[in-house]
RNA sequence: GCGGAAUUGGUGAAGUGGUUAACACGGCGGAUUGUGGUUCCGUUAUGCAUCGGUUCGAUCCCGAUAUUCCGCC
């Protein structure tokens, strides 16, 4: 077997601009678009890794800031790197800490300087500094196989004079986080920031694709910005990046922000949205979003989505996992943890094969004409 | 049988002689987009055991009745 020492892309054909491509790692070869599960603290929340492989999952998140807390970027060095310790041999992306930037650093103007950006950690309180160089440490020592420069994930709305000096800032961050990046395992992705305006949004692209990564990926969005506004980012942005690399659009996952990504070009996407609402005993289906605590399932007892191929909906009815939730048993967490990553997993694989088949555009008409709560999309 | 205490929503309970009866749980909904969170938000008693009385006004004061609990026969 042939040793990717970086991440490559080959782009396979295009359908519009919605893009069949391959993504070739260290840790075996994925065809995209491709949607990846968050797993923050090395894991996807409560699931095994052997659920993330039925489930089809290629890559997986974790988190730098989080590591770097507990258990510390040197214990999971000593195991022998990420893949190791958390026992998943797929390929792991690990974010650089920006979106805590963006939800941990409360004073933004005080907290984020030129050096670094000032947090309190969330377990105990203590102050803690990251910096661009800090970040890439942790993440070469985590060894996951795609990194991801240093950002400020800015908030919206934010003026156009805080958006122009935050984004320049970020670049600033890449390159010294390029310069200081040290691991020939493992690649770097760029990120695009530059908030709703369009000249920065170009200004942010162009100049981060000069630096050349291994990807890129388009940040500052789904910050409740609204979904014109967010689709409009991705619009600025996405023209100005190579065709050989992949795209990534960060913190997008509803079902519908997916279809509209691909149809823009985009190769990547994470969310939180499948784990966390399945926590909250919320489905995705076919039909619209559902919530399992409704009164309205205690005795329904078919499956989540007829369409639906995952161990959940093979094996337990509605009325089962509502009475999980009702008795607030995690069980239930767990089950439509299974059910809403492949969903939106298994619709990658549908939008692909529709992109091979030149019909993107078909089955994505199809898909909202299935949807029954339209105002949801 | 005698004496004492209690009686507030589905539950546990605060409370006041004067517009919307605290809070918690439960119930019913909703939110959730690079995860501090099994979380957050909304809603849920036209009524304070029943019947009379006092009062401008009573869930709150008085009386009777009912029920429950605790003592003593």
């Amino acid at each position: 077997m042939v040793k990717y020492v970086k991440i490559k892309y080959e782009l396979i054909k295009k359908d519009g601009n919605a893009r069949l491509g391959k993504l070739i790692t260290n840790h075996g070869t994925y065809d995209t678009p491709i949607f990846m599960p968050v797993g923050t603290l090395a894991n996807v929340k409560m699931l095994t890794k052997e659920e993330l492989v039925d489930a089809k999952c290629a890559v997986i998140l974790s988190n730098t800031y989080h590591l770097w807390l507990r258990p510390g970027a040197d214990t999971i060095k000593k195991a022998g790197g990420l893949h190791k310790f958390m026992n998943y041999d797929g390929p792991i992306l690990t974010d650089s800490g920006g979106f805590q930037v963006f939800s941990l650093a409360k004073n933004k103007a005080k907290d984020i300087t030129e050096e670094g950006v000032h947090f309190k950690s969330h377990i105990d309180g203590k102050s803690l500094f990251l910096t661009p160089e800090l970040s890439m440490e942790i993440q070469n020592k985590l060894d996951s196989d795609i990194a991801m420069s240093f950002d400020e994930c800015i908030p919206y709305p934010a003026t156009y004079d805080y958006v122009k000096q935050s984004t320049e800032r970020t670049l600033r961050w890449a390159k010294r986080g390029k310069d200081a990046f040290d691991n020939e395992n493992q690649s770097l992705f760029g990120i695009v920031q530059g908030g709703e305006y369009e000249d920065l949004r170009k200004y942010s692209a162009v100049e981060t694709v000069k630096m050349g990564f291994d990807g890129y990926s388009i940040g500052g969005t789904s910050v409740g910005e609204g979904k014109e506004t967010m689709y409009k980012m991705v619009d600025y942005a996405i023209k100005y990046l190579p065709e050989d690399k992949p795209r990534y659009l960060m913190g997008v996952g509803e079902p519908f922000d997916l279809l509209e990504g691909v149809q823009r070009g985009i190769d990547m996407f994470d969310c939180v949205l499948p784990t966390r609402l399945a926590r909250h005993a919320n489905a995705f289906t076919y039909k619209g979003k559902i919530n399992l605590k409704n009164s309205k399932f205690k005795d329904d007892f078919t499956s989540i989505d007829e369409k639906c191929d995952c161990y959940t909906c093979k094996n337990y009815t509605k009325a089962y996992i509502r009475h999980l939730f009702v008795a607030k048993e995690g069980l239930g967490g767990r089950l439509l943890s299974i059910h809403n990553i492949r969903f939106l997993v298994k619709m990658m694989e549908e939008i692909r094969q529709a992109i091979k088949e030149d019909r993107f555009l078909e089955y994505k008409n199809e898909f909202l004409s299935n949807y029954e709560d339209k105002a949801k999309l």
